[in-house]
DNA sequence: TTGAAAGCGTTACCAT
DNA sequence: ATGGTAACGCTTTCAA
């Protein structure tokens, strides 16, 4: 096949009759040409087929049109890289919607190793989800002077430039859903691992405590194997004397893992036993029975984050952090009494 | 903050005290330059902080340097979009690894509308996956002469530009494994979906049936609900007089859906029927009792895959297709009887 | 072994 | 309302 060279903007203006400069400022929406001038350009781009090169726009305007998106890393990884919850998919999926939708592209980079590689990306800015507690690639990215945002916050953080969830207010819908339907010791299974998701909400589940003089029934678990642990969590808070009618299983994993530890434990759910997931998920709905979970909209946030990206990239600088509300998924895991 | 622009590779030369020449020819690895020199330019390249801008490079050579990934879209879409199971997510993960070993990023993309919008992506090349019997997006990609590969054949397709799992030969390693394990009457679920994959396994399912003399039992269902449509197809299966004692439920989130199904109609798993689901995922492994299922290996699909692209996208005009083989991971439910 | 200079395709500035 | 042309940062060709 005998491939010619692609179309430039210098085909379509010969075609079209005029110059590099209006085919330019009519496929860029600038108002300055005659309208008659502009159809004739348009139909001109059409026949030759000429689609503008992002490489040498981006060379023109100094800006790569990419932004890049940096997925935590977890344990139940492919290779260095994480992509396993649904929540995770999720908002990879809506990132690069997101990022489409106005004009760029999105690309996925790793955590790596050598955080010098993210820095030798080449993109106008990344969007880091879930940083640890004083992340090493945000550290380097804005030594580097690359605009960078992240979904959740970095706990030493206070510039502004995070998309977060509303932490406090869902862990008091969950609670107060639980109340509503009847729960009188509610437990936490929840996690000490450096991000701010897990410590907020320990602290206004201690909080929510307190304001009704409940004792609070926490348990920490281990993040990279939450089946097991949230496993013997539970069965250590089932055993106790007065063990509780609830529990709000905040890590993803957990939640399948407590049901079917309470099952064998011979606990029915709901009627014995509530249970709350932290992370709303297509198993979650499959489960038996299907169980309740914060829905903690990932196109939202996904939005968000690329919004406030590009006002950063853009050189703005003054942004509150971005705060999405979760949504409470009811499902029959907290709706037996009813 | 007084940002300053970023180097250029002119900085890099001055100050190391050579020309761009020379800079641009170490930093590719043209052997043409003094070893002396060469320490000076990286030293340099170090202290100015320059990294090449990839827009300069692309425009001079005319290539993006960037591969873009669509995904089949689903129901369980996000927008337009699809990312939903564990494979999807492992194959976008592995094929963003393997675009950045090989110096170039993966942009994930949708499956537009307007399938137009593909071809203004101005990138080097695609990577279809799941492609639908005479795939639009193919079509028109080829048309538009952008190199494509799929991943999975589109079944009118014989130009071996796509990297396939052995569907045959993992059909009967299910189905003889299922058969060591004292099955007698399998029965496959299914799809008519226009995917290789599921015709291609129907096809091999009736040919092991025949080779033995069995009853071939196929259930077709619904991929866009495959909880309702599978669970509806095993209770049918379960009423037959002679049911079977063993399900291959192929479609994603189909086993699990069996499962609840079976065990609701008073089965138990493996002693009464045996489960296998055709793609592996984390549910599987979470499942009461975890479902043995085929691991199509999504790494090396992806690393097949962005290889076999580059391959094409650097002109050569030869290439088979290029077949992954699966691999069974036995779990509980087909182990029961051992 | 090194350097100067010509592009790559686009947009912005300044003329007309 | 339109056109000429100089950048943008890099690689490659050609000359020294």
């Amino acid at each position: 096949m005998n491939r010619r060279r692609a179309p430039t903007i210098r085909d379509v203006a010969s075609f079209a009759g005029v110059s590099v400069t209006t085919v330019s400022d009519v496929v860029n929406g600038k108002g300055r040409v005659d309208p008659d001038t502009r159809k004739r350009v348009i139909a001109a781009v059409d026949e030759v087929g000429w689609r503008p090169r992002r490489s040498a726009r981006a060379l023109r305007s100094g800006q790569s049109g990419v932004f890049a998106l940096c997925l935590p890393q977890r344990d139940h990884s492919v290779g260095d890289w994480l992509l396993n919850a649904d929540y995770d998919m999720a908002l990879v999926a809506a990132c690069a919607a997101a990022a489409v939708d106005s004009d760029r592209q999105l690309l996925l980079a790793p955590r790596p190793k050598d955080v010098t590689d993210l820095v030798r990306l080449d993109v106008d800015g990344v969007i880091i989800a879930d940083p640890q507690e004083g992340d090493l690639a945000l550290t380097v990215l804005n030594g580097a002077g690359i605009p960078v945002v992240t979904i959740e916050r970095d706990l030493r953080r206070t510039d502004g430039w995070w998309v977060e969830t509303d932490t406090v207010g869902s862990t008091y819908m969950v609670l107060d859903h639980l109340a509503a339907q009847g729960a009188e010791r509610i437990a936490l299974i929840g996690s000490d691992a450096p991000w701010a998701w897990f410590s907020e909400t320990i602290e206004a589940y201690t909080t929510w405590c307190e304001e009704r003089e409940w004792r609070p029934q926490i348990r920490l678990i281990d993040v990279n194997k939450p089946t097991t642990s949230a496993a013997a969590a539970v069965r250590r808070l089932l055993r106790l004397r007065r063990p509780p009618d609830a529990i709000f299983a905040q890590p993803q994993g957990a939640p399948l893992s407590v049901l079917a530890a309470a099952t064998a434990a011979g606990r029915r759910v709901p009627d014995d036993l509530m249970l709350v997931a932290g992370i709303d998920g297509q198993t979650l709905q499959l489960a038996h029975p299907p169980i309740t979970a914060l829905d903690l909209r990932p196109v939202e946030i996904a939005r968000a984050a690329i919004d406030l990206l590009a006002r950063r990239v853009a050189g703005a600088d003054t942004a509150g952090p971005e705060v999405v509300e979760a949504k409470l998924v009811t499902r029959q895991s907290t709706l037996g009494h009813v």
